[in-house]
DNA sequence: TTTTCGTATTGACATTTATCAATGTTTGCT
DNA sequence: AGCAAACATTGATAAATGTCAATACGAAAA
């Protein structure tokens, strides 16, 4: 993972409604109609939110029928934890592109 | 930390250039000036920059004569961390504030 | 006391983002 | 076929964001 990348991973939980879909999601595979019963916000909103999770690759989607079921990528969510780590080290090189 | 500070953490590292300047203050201790050398950005947007960095608190100031020396501010860094791993865990109550 | 240097602030602008209402699409049921 | 349910997409809008040029501010130097 780059910076490039650390930043994408930023954006995607860089909203509150996110972060608490991935807290959820660490609890099991979730259909959208359960997520959507736990926030005030609209059914094109929380679909907004998570084509995003997807596209960061932090979420992974299952379809059933008609049903959608979101469940956590947990090595995403590592990777990025890792990335965060190593900048802490002092040998990072500076920048963090191209490694 | 709850959901909507891990938000603004989020929002704070949603920059490709914050990422970079997050890993290079990990070396230590560096002058505005230092860090503009770096980077193909004026010195208004490394402003900006710094003080979005220093209000989510990854980011200290240290005022010398007429320079500023930002460094890094582990403890918050390593909170973050701390907070993204307890997401992964099944257990983190679904919802993350309040905690 | 000017001038210069390092940094911050302001104002402007284009882009992105979060959100909703309305509509579309696909699936399952009757 | 017709209808309802689950989810996605579109279009619109207000707010936030990244960026720069211009300007302001504070400290040191001349």
């Amino acid at each position: 993972m780059n910076a490039t990348d650390a930043a994408l991973m930023g954006k995607a939980l860089g909203d509150r409604s996110r972060v608490q879909i991935v807290g959820m999601l660490a609890n099991g595979e979730m259909c959208a109609c359960k997520l959507l019963e736990r926030f005030a916000i609209t059914q094109p909103t929380l679909s907004h939110h998570m084509k995003i999770l997807c596209a960061s690759g932090l979420v992974a989607v299952r379809r059933d029928g008609k049903w959608c079921h979101y469940s956590l990528r947990r090595e995403t969510l590592e990777a990025y934890e890792a990335f965060l780590a190593g900048l802490t080290q002092a040998d990072n090189g500076g920048c963090c592109d191209g490694r």
